[in-house]
DNA sequence: GTACAATGTTAACCGAAGCTAACAAAAGGA
DNA sequence: TCCTTTTGTTAGCTTCGGTTAACATTGTAC
């Protein structure tokens, strides 16, 4: 098992391959608000347990597990997300923090239900979502729905 | 600000207090699972921060404002878990291990609010309760809710 | 009242995750 | 090309929260 520090790591750099076209320690840092070093440490960490290919100096990318996990990440924050913003009235802003912190601490089965529930409650369903975070497709339906709203 | 583990701690002195009487170092370790040198490190950390009153070989004893700090994560920790249990169908023991989690992650703000939330849901409301988790009275009537379901 | 059991403390250590200071490598501009 | 800036790495330190081993204190049974 991978630590949180770890997961949050793992989720900026698939968010800057995904925005930026590349992964850079430099960048990384800026994001996590921490230094460089703090990154190195993180990124031979997240290298030792198969997540990232990473060689000194060389272009880092995540391996398929990592960008698997990195979806899941995502995919928990944007249930919790979704919840506390469409469910509770949360600001965007608060919503964003205590997302961060609260997909980190719950189990799959948590976000599963929760997912459940919130596309039950805002009357998702017939955006033909099963309900299972894991799956692309409920990521991208609960995107467009916060999206337009 | 006291740290996540501290706030456990203090927690779980302020239950032992309330059902054994008193509260020892041997039984706090049993309770968090660790050892009786982490659970004297945390005493020390705790009196350090004004939450406990505490001398060597002494009776543990929390201050007022350690026991109004116990109660609040109690409350919080309460709400989190009717949700989980009531609200998404977790099971008993799973929701307790996730509230557990989350309530240390979250803000009062979003106590407060799932809070409403919860009680509008599950129709607590004729209970007179405010909404305000920080209030005894809305941790009574929770209690009360969850015991006699 | 003493000996043993239970309880609590201390010292020294560990790993995680961060930091600063100093250095090495790579990239870009003249 | 060479010099400077940017980027990345290393070493060594800090704090937090935990551990084990050894010791001190307290309480209890006989």
């Amino acid at each position: 098992m991978i630590s949180k520090a770890s997961e949050e790591y793992l989720k900026t750099m698939y968010l800057l391959k995904k925005h930026n076209g590349n992964i850079r320690v430099t960048d990384i840092a800026e994001k996590m608000n921490c230094t460089k070093p703090s990154v190195n440490k993180a990124l031979y960490n997240l290298k030792d347990n198969g997540f990232v290919n990473y060689e000194s100096y060389g272009t880092i990318e995540l391996t398929q597990e990592g960008e698997d996990l990195a979806k899941k990440i995502l995919e928990a924050y944007d249930i919790v997300y979704l919840f506390l913003k469409e469910v509770l009235n949360l600001e965007a802003e608060e919503a964003q923090n205590e997302a961060e912190k609260i997909k980190t601490s719950i189990t799959d089965e948590t976000v599963n239900k929760l997912a459940k529930y919130v596309h039950e409650v805002l009357g998702l369903s017939s955006l033909n979502c099963n309900y299972d975070i894991n799956k692309e497709k409920c990521r991208n339906c609960i995107k467009r729905t916060v999206n337009t709203k």
